[in-house]
DNA sequence: GAATTCAGCGTACAGGTGTTAGCTGATCTG
DNA sequence: CAGATCAGCTAACACCTGTACGCTGAATTC
């Protein structure tokens, strides 16, 4: 109610085909091709409007694909806060993370795609956008590493660092596999990070002795 | 002298502009844009043919795209060959290892990013092809991990998937960045490798005892 | 030396692209 | 209720794309 009333009919309206615009471009992405490949026509004709219009909405594509990231970036956070809330009921914070980040990249793959893609891609913009992205999911589990179980900030840098590489790597590695083959990367992945915080633990050990 | 006159004038010729074309891709590639949105027109243009002479050499772009991906994976096993005989001369493996890999991705940043993308690409051939060339890197790890360091055989396999995920991603760190900034990176990397070693070195002492 | 092969070329086509300019009609504003 | 706003439209532009067809002339083969 607030909200209708309080944006209008007309900017409802356009807020309904700004979204039709951003659904569309994931529906592409997740098809075939990689963003660089998308079409400004194509995406206005799946969301059902005119070519031109895309430009009341959007400079150009590179300003929608900003916004896509980010957008994917928002539900990242989401997922941890749900992770978050399994971990105090109790479970291993590891198991629990790296599980629900899988079911993430099997939920949504084409805009995981869209992360890792240009992560590595050609415009440097985007580049700075997912790295800042990436840099959320780090400097959560730093904070966790560092508060609850009382590693040195350095220690606790280098370590997530390390874990936020494997975990996103290993999010690559389940794109062309099925559910089965996907739990046993996510076992995988699990024993990995566990040995990376094995590594931290006896790294701290040594410095305290 | 057995080159040239056992392949004979034309075959040398086709050779010669054939790898201009593979050239003129990587150029192109290095520029700005991502494998997907290069033309062949461009790419021709760049080797000095015209357009329809591009289908004397290739089938079409995708071909010439899984040739670089190739081309790339040999650069880089020639690369761990020269990193070998660093370390039969003594060095540390690890320290050796990255410091050549991170030259490498310096130098040749171009067909490294190609990599990179096309792993998380369009293309399931691409990508396959991209999981072949890790594949051949982790392969190598396991075998110096067990034969040389006497791990088990699924801990060898663990910690060298582990550590080829990290030097990736770290590799991508080094696209936006300057001489010291990728000196800096390639420290941080050269601990989290040794976290992993450590963890698994640890891993190994609790199964034994 | 005649016949064959074939890398490279020019022309041409059908279809896609991003973007400009200007119109329409519903919504919002005073 | 008159006037301004503005999302979306159509038409049109200049340009780029992949690729089919058939030719040419030098290298190769017999």
């Amino acid at each position: 109610m607030a909200k209708s009333s309080s944006l209008g009919v007309r900017a409802q309206q356009k807020e309904k085909t700004r979204r039709a615009l951003i659904n569309a471009a994931m529906n592409q992405l997740s098809a075939e091709i990689g963003f660089s490949s998308l079409s400004l026509r194509e995406v206005a004709r799946e969301a059902g409007i005119a070519p031109t219009s895309f430009y009341r909405h959007f400079r150009n594509m590179d300003e929608l694909g900003l916004t896509l990231v980010d957008e994917c970036g928002l539900t990242l956070r989401q997922l941890l806060r749900q992770a978050r809330q399994r971990i105090d009921k109790g479970g291993s914070i590891i198991r629990v993370s790296i599980e629900t980040f899988m079911q993430f990249v099997a939920d949504n793959t084409a805009i995981f795609r869209l992360l890792l893609q240009e992560r590595t891609g050609r415009s440097r913009e985007f580049r700075k956008a997912v790295e800042r992205e990436l840099e959320h999911f780090k400097a959560e589990l730093i904070e966790y590493l560092r508060d609850e179980q009382g590693f040195s900030a350095p220690l606790a840098d280098l370590q997530s660092d390390a874990i936020v590489k494997i975990v996103f790597s290993a999010g690559a590695d389940c794109f062309d596999v099925d559910d089965t083959q996907r739990a046993q990367i996510a076992e995988q992945t699990i024993q990995q990070v566990r040995l990376v915080a094995r590594g931290a633990e006896a790294t701290r050990r040594a410095k305290v002795e």
